[in-house]
DNA sequence: GCGCGCTGTTACAATTCGTAAGAATTGGGA
DNA sequence: TCCCAATTCTTACGAATTGTAACAGCGCGC
């Protein structure tokens, strides 16, 4: 799979070697022009993921350039302008833009927001389920099963997932009850507490975990949990 | 076609009341909730096109909130903030949230910017054909027969289709009961239910599913369904 | 009218998951 | 070291939810 190809047009040079930096350090392409002509006639050859427009061109209107790339184009496009009034903010969305950001800006900021784009572009496509490895075991929370070293597969239910989900987002770190309560869903101060502990007793055993000595969940007496294991998402 | 539905998820009746009072204006339907439990709640039988979500709430950690909304849902969400700083957008974004709007706002740029969302939802919308293949299969809705691999195909009938159709349509995304009976034109409440289920079965039967581990039509109990597999219309 | 397939209803089986209760473990103090 | 109370683990049970087979009503074509 290719880098998302992102287009920066900006009049200022510092802008778009800022952007350009910060933007192929987030694993993007990038691409940038500083006039509008420039940057239209190589639409003709590549179709940019998601285009930075600076509204303020010398030789374009700005807004009609982004009309015709949201609407006519189908484009992805976020404005990054100087004119901060909210009635620019929304015209510039109305014309078609799919976010619009004020100068000066962070370039992490901005970075956020182009992945939020890309993120609803894939949402109707092959969206990379999430699954984790963790100690010879791989959790395909796509399809709840846990794949064994031998790829032998054991069904885990909703509730049990929520555990282990947790666990491997925080691994290698002390969740207390209540951060786990508090994730899980479950009102505070109930006697759900005791549920928690069930689902992890239940999730244990799948993992094979050998009561007398826990190499994945430890338990923290007085505490919580901590769950070893080295993990990787993918 | 019905007005899109925004919810609005915020401790502070003044704010809601601006929302709502600008959303219908701009032709929302909206729903305001002042706490997440109830929030949550109301997802059950509904889902909204847009949430607006605030992050500082009494009851919940918003950001697992809106984690789980964005990530897990499917939906798309808004955040309306008191925090503007940079890290806070950044993590918000990075957690799923579609926008991050910082308080105070203006609502014009609120419905604008909940109009920007709505519109890429549309492009994606406008599959064509009434053909759709995932895993080995092809569903030609069109004369109402499941293609197996190897080209052999089981007719099916209009109910089951409905629902097959429903799951194509939002594939790897949870779909509760109450959506379900919803879009299958069910009068929610009544015994019909468990008819619903019983199309499930069926449809299960002629996708050859193990009863015991399915893998295209999950159940989550208490909650709803999940189609897994990767669909593409044509 | 008859047969056939579709679909909802019902009844019962299977599953999920919280609760309760007793067993096991931990850590502090005698 | 030994004992006790607090905490945690595990098992069994039951309520709620879901699966599915069997049945019945309906509509349609012949």
């Amino acid at each position: 799979m290719t880098a998302p190809l992102v287009t920066i047009l900006d009049d200022e040079p510092e802008i778009r070697l800022i952007l350009t930096e910060a933007l192929a350090e987030a694993g993007f392409r990038t691409q940038s022009f500083s006039r509008a002509r420039e940057f239209e006639a190589s639409l003709k050859r590549v179709t940019p993921d998601v285009c930075l427009v600076d509204l303020s061109l010398p030789d374009t209107d700005g807004l009609a350039l982004v009309h015709r790339l949201a609407l006519e184009q189908g484009a992805t496009v976020i404005i990054i302008s100087g004119r901060a009034q909210v009635q620019d903010r929304v015209t510039g969305l109305e014309l078609g833009a799919d976010d619009y950001i004020t100068k000066p800006f962070d370039p992490a900021e901005v970075v956020a927001r182009i992945r939020a784009r890309l993120r609803d572009g894939m949402r109707s496509e092959v969206q990379g389920g999430d699954i984790a490895s963790f100690n010879g075991w791989t959790a395909h929370f796509d399809r709840y099963a846990l794949e064994d070293e031998s790829g032998m597969e054991t069904p885990f239910s909703h509730a049990e997932g929520e555990v282990l989900r947790l666990f491997l987002e925080s691994p290698k770190r002390l969740i207390s009850r209540a951060q786990m309560q508090e994730a899980l869903g479950g009102a505070a101060g109930e006697s759900f507490d005791r549920a928690m502990d069930v689902r992890i007793s239940r999730l244990r055993t799948k993992l094979r975990e050998d009561p007398k000595n826990p190499r994945l969940i430890k338990t923290i007496y007085g505490a919580g949990y901590i769950f070893l294991g080295d993990v990787s998402w993918r």
